[in-house]
DNA sequence: CGGCTTTGACCAGCGC
DNA sequence: GCGCTGGTCAAAGCCG
């Protein structure tokens, strides 16, 4: 918001705005600016120097007037006011006057820059500033000194609106924000629920212990039931919150933006769960929760308004933050293209590979958590291993939106699937329906045992050993029979790494049959609701492929991770932010 | 001059 | 406690 403010010379130019500005908040403050034509909170033409500008003095206009005598600054006045609408007081030289007559020669100067010098008659900055002190009475009719004073207060009212809708999006922002971390601490816990029954199938004991465990079981059935209700009521409402909030926002893109690029709902509170959090060790949390035996004990029994439930939601939180999506493709190029905007901050030799480790930052937004880290593999170099840790905190632009929130989704695939087997590693095809995996091999591994829960995408094997084809990917439609058939799998992370609602689609072929009747997806499809787990893959998978959002994004996944051969500075899912320093690696 | 990379120093976690 | 390792910091230098 305050570059945008600060942006003196985006006055009128609204393609200054670069993508990293244009959040909700932001936009809105964009539109109203280019709406009225000013920037209400720029205070840089409140008075404007008395001096000439060396922008007036060049002006081909001024120089024209500069034979007036009685000094430069009525010149420029004369010759700012030499139309109708001014020429009835450009005579007059009251202190007053000349300074609220420069106020609008400054805005109509700088003005007169932006329009490469078009005729000023042109210019109607939505502004007359020329107030009744400026004004004599006797050469003003009431009539004018009316309608100006009307103008005035109706300039301080759309201030005043201004302000009372910033307010209001402001809180809508913190609203908005306070959903989505609920629903997705909500979701988490969950899933992790969901994962805990499959694990740990429940113990047939001695009857008593029957009794009780059944007991367990009813509560903890009752408390999914709450758990998932109040995950779809919160996901609706968080839903409802957006199509609130975003009530001006009638692109569907600009909205799936938002969407996604919220892939960090939240952030600022997983911030602080975090730094409660900081003591706690993940993998101690994770050997903890697996040394338990059998189902829970009653005592374990989540209760969700219990501090025992938070304190999960916050390391499942802290979790998710962790988790890591690495992305194994050959490439020549020291980084992979994903469409965002990355700094490096440092590079190290890692243990067992010569090739150094490069960590990078993103910069698209001051703040902003996503790291990654990019390696040559030891065996092939040729190959680039590309690891992802973090939410993004701003909007993406539609290339590296496939990227947005890839890591929490990482952590939904972990916390989903069965966990790890006693290698730490797994094959997805595990969990993965064979339906969204036509191709798989062992493509796609999860890991647990790593410091960090960890996606692996191997995107340099395809059928044939070929790699994979550009063109197929971008031009093959999604029904066409080379899409997604050979690459489909290289995109499975990032599938989920939609939105949320996205996401959770995943979830429910991911998750635990418990969990589809619970899903939103299988409760909007009853046909989704069968039992029969392969029944329900086929029909989900029909239902995501038929979801517009999806198929774009998984193209953007697809090509993102791939990068495009042919893509050069031109293109704009780069965002423009390319600089010649950064070695040509469209990591941009 | 601002933004970026480079690179040595520093710190924390972990195993012995 | 010590050393190893991974990750980050920050000063210095480079570049457009």
């Amino acid at each position: 918001m305050d570059k945008i403010r600060g942006r003196t010379s985006s006055l009128f130019d609204t393609s200054a705005v670069s993508a990293a500005d244009v959040t909700a908040n932001n936009f809105f403050h964009h539109k109203q600016s280019s709406l009225f034509g000013i920037d209400p909170f720029r205070k840089s033409y409140h008075i404007a120097s008395s001096s000439s500008s060396s922008a007036m003095a060049d002006d081909p206009l001024v120089v024209e007037s500069s034979s007036a005598s009685d000094g430069k600054r009525l010149v420029n006045e004369m010759d700012f006011f030499a139309d109708e609408r001014c020429s009835k007081v450009h005579n007059k030289a009251s202190s007053a006057a000349a300074n609220n007559h420069n106020l609008h020669v400054k805005i109509e100067s700088e003005h007169h820059q932006d329009q490469n010098n078009e005729s000023e008659v042109d210019v109607n900055t939505g502004l007359n500033l020329l107030t009744t002190n400026s004004i004599s009475s006797d050469q003003k009719s009431v009539p004018q000194i009316l309608k100006e004073k009307q103008r005035v207060n109706q300039l301080a009212d759309i201030r005043a609106e201004l302000e009372r809708i910033n307010a209001e999006n402001q809180r809508l922002k913190v609203t908005l924000n306070q959903v989505n971390s609920s629903y997705y601490a909500l979701q988490m816990h969950l899933v992790s629920l969901m994962q805990r029954q499959r694990i740990n199938p429940r113990p047939e004991t001695t009857d008593n212990n029957q009794m009780s465990n059944k007991a367990t079981t009813e509560e903890k059935r009752n408390d999914e039931t709450i758990i998932a209700r109040q995950f779809m009521d919160l996901g609706q409402a968080a839903k409802s919150e957006k199509d609130i909030d975003q009530v001006s926002e009638s692109s569907s893109e600009g909205r799936f933006q938002e969407e996604s690029a919220g892939g960090s709902p939240g952030n600022a509170i997983v911030e602080s769960m975090d730094r409660r959090q900081q003591k706690n060790n993940i993998n101690e949390t994770i050997r903890k929760e697996d040394d338990q035996p059998g189902w829970l004990s009653p005592n374990k029994v989540p209760k969700f308004n219990s501090s025992r439930d938070v304190e999960q939601a916050q390391e499942t939180m802290a979790m998710i933050r962790k988790a890591r999506v690495s992305v194994r493709a050959r490439s020549e190029a020291s980084m992979i293209s994903d469409g965002c905007q990355w700094r490096k901050y440092g590079q190290k030799m890692a243990k067992g590979n010569p090739c150094p480790r490069a960590y990078y930052r993103c910069t698209m937004a001051t703040g902003c958590p996503v790291r990654k880290q990019v390696q040559r593999c030891a065996d092939d170099r040729a190959i680039l291993i590309t690891t992802y840790e973090g939410n993004h905190s701003h909007p993406l632009p539609p290339a590296a939106m496939a990227m947005a929130s890839t890591t929490s989704a990482a952590a939904s695939m972990l916390l989903s699937g069965s966990m790890p087997s006693a290698d730490g590693m797994m094959n997805t095809n595990a969990i993965l329906p064979k339906a969204m995996l036509p191709c798989s091999s062992s493509l796609v591994t999860l890991s647990a045992s790593a410091p960090f829960p960890t996606v692996t995408l191997d995107l340099t094997h395809t059928p044939n050993n070929q790699r994979p084809s550009l063109n197929q990917l971008v031009h093959g439609a999604p029904n066409s029979p080379n899409w997604p058939h050979h690459h489909n799998i290289s995109s499975l992370p990032h599938l989920v790494g939609q939105p949320i609602y996205n996401q959770s689609k995943l979830l429910g072929f991911l998750g635990s049959q418990g969990t589809d009747q619970h899903h939103p997806l299988l409760a909007q499809n009853p046909q989704l609701q069968s039992n029969s787990m392969a029944d329900s893959v086929s029909a989900a998978t029909a239902a995501i492929t038929a979801d517009p959002n999806f198929t774009a994004a998984l193209v953007a996944a697809i090509t993102s991770i791939i990068g495009n051969p042919h893509r050069d500075n031109n293109n704009s899912n780069n965002n423009g932010a390319t600089t010649p320093r950064n070695t040509g690696d469209n990591n941009t």
